[in-house]
RNA sequence: GCCGAUGUGGCGGAAUGGCAGACGCACGGGACUUAAAAUCCCGAGGUGGCAACACCGUAUGGGUUCGACUCCCAUCAUCGGCACCA
């Protein structure tokens, strides 16, 4: 038998009759929208991406059959690098290199047997999309969401780009993987952080491993406490300002004895006459300066810092003086880049009071001799507070309260909360992006081109590098950049900064529900009907960038009433990795990275896609090998020769049970993208079939259909030889819930819990005719004899164990 | 350091608190074959025993339970996330 004649027959009729479209608003059939993530136009699909589609293929494929109305979408993600490093190294046009790279995944795509809805592909970089990007960007930026500012950004001197902070995790380019460094420019952010609690929302909502709710949640890092307002004096004693202080630990709050200000704190600039060491502090300042923030966060064991001589604060608690320090484990851009240090009771504090031979002041019981008695401890214990005036003697967990409401109802503080998630940085100094539809203005400022100028076309150049002065490339396109000013008329320039790639990837689900519209996003009736994406596929890797941009951009477009929901996605399933021989992500660039075309090429698609699958749970990190691959080939031929053992009708009494729980089974495995346990239960029903050696026309149809979202092609064969019609016109079988009973069933006899005995029962029989029967047994009953019987278990269809004495 | 997930044969991996190791791979034996491959049948967690069988076994140590891979506590290891976050 030629599978590869089989697979390509049918992958051409699909295509050509369009055999997976979607349908808006289908008069009957509930609708389900399978999503995966889309493809990053680059090159070759590898491995990794037969992991993620393949499960969403057989979801999708399986609840057609379940009579849904399936959205099963693709597209590709084709802004920043890919194209745009090729177009510098070799001169191709990236809109060529994307047309090119779009059509390759596409066939590949083809080639896997994917059930994508091919009339709604999409791609990032097409204006007809990208207009929607900028449509949503001037919502942002009309909605006061997005904003320029010269503010200190993470900039990768390799790709001489701004980046945000998603992606420069680790303190590493995400792309280039080398060292980012902090810089002082004029970028564009978008309020993220604003949305933090709704993002938290979305988190609890959606349908998650807890692991990867976990790093989201930590990504966003909300934590509650309170901001404490200290006033400051210079030498004369004389009041000359004020420092706001976030605290999450206001418990601690008589245990004050030094406050610490990042390096970087505007008010040192504001009270430089004051201070009596300026010199000394500009120079810590600048040694600090040269040390990315990354670096100081990483070198934990040696604290650096300077006193501040000339200025101090008032502990507004108990009025006692507290000196000011300069110290660079204060970070600028968290809370209000100053802490009040409590010595005995913070571990940084702790070892810099100790350098700066700074007194220490315990306000807590505990053991500080070593090293601090710090909040998870105290807490845990919530022991008693010491040396903190009315307060003293009170557990810390009324402490914190009383305290905290006292310094509010003084006026000096307030709740707050605090995110370590900051805004977006969103400009890119690249060419291959969305450009921005604003205007630089020399009298106005910033202004938004209207929407019915959009999309604003990226011009076309032919040199793709950066500007030597760090401007981004389209600075070049001078044609371009040179504009009026929407607003007065006079000569402007247009951002040349382009948005990063995670902008188009943050809203293209509402895409696919309504790909050609020229008016809106996404038509508002259309979104109503599709609804959130009900499973998400994809890789983990993403999840606390895109997935939380997403969150970010379906919250805002629902409030502006562009969407109608909040949550973009119900539930994300994170797949796991294809590991190659050493145990290393496989990835198009891995060096023993194992092409799923040349998989396919000697063992055809099915094959292909049963083996991957069958290594490992969707979750779970698999490592590849063409161990086992036999078995799999082995067992489609088996499936093959299944037309040959034909024998009666109807579902005979034999498979009856068995087909029913493999219905059952099967059902469950593809909702939860469970193929490997999917796959095994179809090989056992085989198996049986085998040693029965018949199979009825009935039973051999149900099995088509079960077996057909994970091997589509020789399903779809056998299918049509048999039955002379077409698989996908069927719908999943059904069965009664009585023949997942099977009528005899085997249950194990057990006295004192160990096994004695293996009977076999009716399954109908009451608990009280089961334990009769056990009794009654021979064998059984002269082990009971001389014995008592404490106590009967019987668990229906498994075991009965008689506790005895 | 904090948080999360995971830990089962030679290997990949199964098990709503109820017969641990399903389903496969690799392995051993047999059938077919001049032979090999393919295919089919049989075996197989470990230890002891010719055997029936016995004992031990799901990272380690405790606990709950008639019964624990599964639930609880502690420890260890691996992977992942965050990390001087006030």
């Amino acid at each position: 038998m030629d599978f590869k004649s089989i697979e390509k027959k049918w992958q051409e009729k699909w295509d050509r009759e369009k055999s997976f479209k979607a349908v808006d608003f289908h008069p009957t059939k509930p609708k389900y929208y399978v999503l995966y993530e889309f493809y990053n136009i680059s090159g070759n699909l590898h491995m990794g991406h037969l992991k993620g589609t393949v499960p969403a293929d057989a979801l999708a494929r399986y609840k057609r059959f379940k009579g849904f109305n399936v959205l099963f979408p693709i597209g590709g993600d084709a802004f920043g690098l890919p194209a745009e490093n090729a177009a510098i190294k070799t001169g191709i046009d990236p809109h060529e290199f994307v047309a090119n790279g779009m059509k390759k995944v596409l066939d590949q795509s083809k080639r896997l047997g994917l059930s994508f809805d091919w009339d709604r592909t999409i791609c990032t970089s097409d204006p007809e999309y990208y207009k929607w990007t900028q449509w949503i960007f001037l919502q942002l930026f009309n909605h006061g969401k997005a904003y320029k500012e010269k503010a200190k950004v993470n900039y990768c001197p390799h790709c001489n780009t701004v980046l945000s902070n998603e992606d420069s995790q680790g303190g590493k380019c995400d792309r280039c993987g080398n060292d980012v460094v902090q810089e002082v420019r004029q970028s564009w952010f978008l309020k993220m952080r604003e949305y933090g609690d709704k993002l938290l929302a979305n988190v609890e909502r959606i349908q998650m491993a807890e692991n990867l709710k976990e790093a989201q949640r930590n990504w966003i890092g909300r934590s509650e406490g309170t901001e404490i307002s200290f006033d400051i004096f210079n030498n004369k004693d004389q009041k000359v300002g004020k420092l706001d202080i976030y605290t999450t630990c206001v418990e601690t709050v008589y245990g004050i004895t030094f406050v610490a200000l990042a390096p970087e704190h505007s008010l040192l600039d504001k009270l430089k006459d004051n201070i009596e060491n300026w010199k000394e502090v500009e120079q810590y300042r600048k040694k600090t300066a040269l040390r990315s923030e990354f670096e100081r966060m990483s070198d934990q064991k040696e604290k650096t810092g300077c006193k501040v001589e000339g200025l101090y604060v008032i502990n507004p608690a108990n009025n006692r003086k507290v000196d000011l320090y300069l110290a660079d484990f204060v970070l600028v851009g968290y809370a209000t880049g100053a802490v009040m240090a409590v010595p005995s009771h913070d571990q940084r504090d702790y070892e810099f009071a100790q350098k700066f031979s700074i007194p220490f002041i315990q306000v807590i019981e505990g053991d500080t001799s070593k090293m601090a008695v710090e909040k998870k401890e105290y807490l845990a214990k919530n022991s008693k507070l010491i040396s903190s005036a009315e307060f003293s003697g009170m557990p810390v967990k009324e402490a914190k309260e009383k305290i905290a409401d006292k310094l509010i109802k003084m006026g000096v503080a307030r709740k707050k909360v605090n995110y370590k998630m900051t805004d977006w940085a969103f400009n890119r100094q690249r060419y291959w992006g969305e450009p921005f539809p604003i205007i630089i203005c020399p009298h106005c400022g910033e202004v938004a081109l209207s929407e019915k100028d959009l999309p604003l076309v990226l011009p076309k150049v032919k040199d793709y590098l950066p500007n030597s002065n760090g401007d981004s490339p389209l600075s070049k396109a001078t044609e371009w950049v040179d504009c009026k000013c929407p607003k007065c008329g006079r000569d402007a320039k247009r951002e040349t900064d382009t948005m990063p790639n995670w902008a188009g990837s943050s809203w293209y689900w509402l895409r696919y529900i309504d790909p050609h519209n020229n008016d809106k996003l996404a038509d508002f009736e259309k979104l109503k009907y599709w609804g959130s994406v009900d499973c998400y596929t994809g890789g983990t890797e993403h999840i606390t960038r895109h997935v939380l941009y997403a969150f970010f951009w379906q919250n805002f477009l629902y409030e502006i009433g562009a969407v109608p929901t909040r949550d973009p996605f119900i539930r994300k399933m994170g797949s796991g990795l294809v590991l190659d021989s050493e145990g290393k992500k496989m990835s198009k660039s891995s060096a023993n990275g194992v092409s799923p075309m040349e998989v396919i090429d000697k063992y055809g698609t099915d094959v292909t896609r049963l083996h991957l699958h069958f290594l490992g749970g969707y979750e779970d990190n698999t490592p590849w090998t063409y161990d086992g691959i036999n078995g799999i080939t082995a067992f489609m031929d088996r499936v093959w020769s299944l037309q040959d053992m034909i024998k009666g009708k109807e579902i005979s009494k034999e498979h009856s049970y068995e087909l029913a729980s493999l219905n059952k089974k099967v059902s469950d495995d593809y909702e939860n993208l469970k193929l490997n346990t999917a796959i095994s239960a179809l090989m056992t029903f085989v198996k049986k079939v085998k040693e029965d050696k018949f199979i009825t026309k009935e039973e051999l149809r149900q099995f088509l259909i079960f077996l057909n979202p994970l091997a589509p092609h020789i399903t779809s064969e056998i299918y049509e030889r048999v039955f002379d019609s077409q698989i996908l016109d069927q719908s999943w079988p059904t069965y009664q819930e009585k023949d997942l009973v099977k009528s005899v069933v085997e249950i194990v006899v057990q006295l004192n819990s160990k096994i004695v005995s293996r009977m076999e029962i009716f399954a109908t029989m009451s608990n009280q005719e089961i334990l009769e029967q056990v009794k009654n047994n021979q064998e059984v009953a002269s082990l009971l004899q001389g014995k008592t019987i404490l106590k009967e278990i019987v668990v229906p269809g498994r075991l009965v164990n008689l506790i005895v004495k």
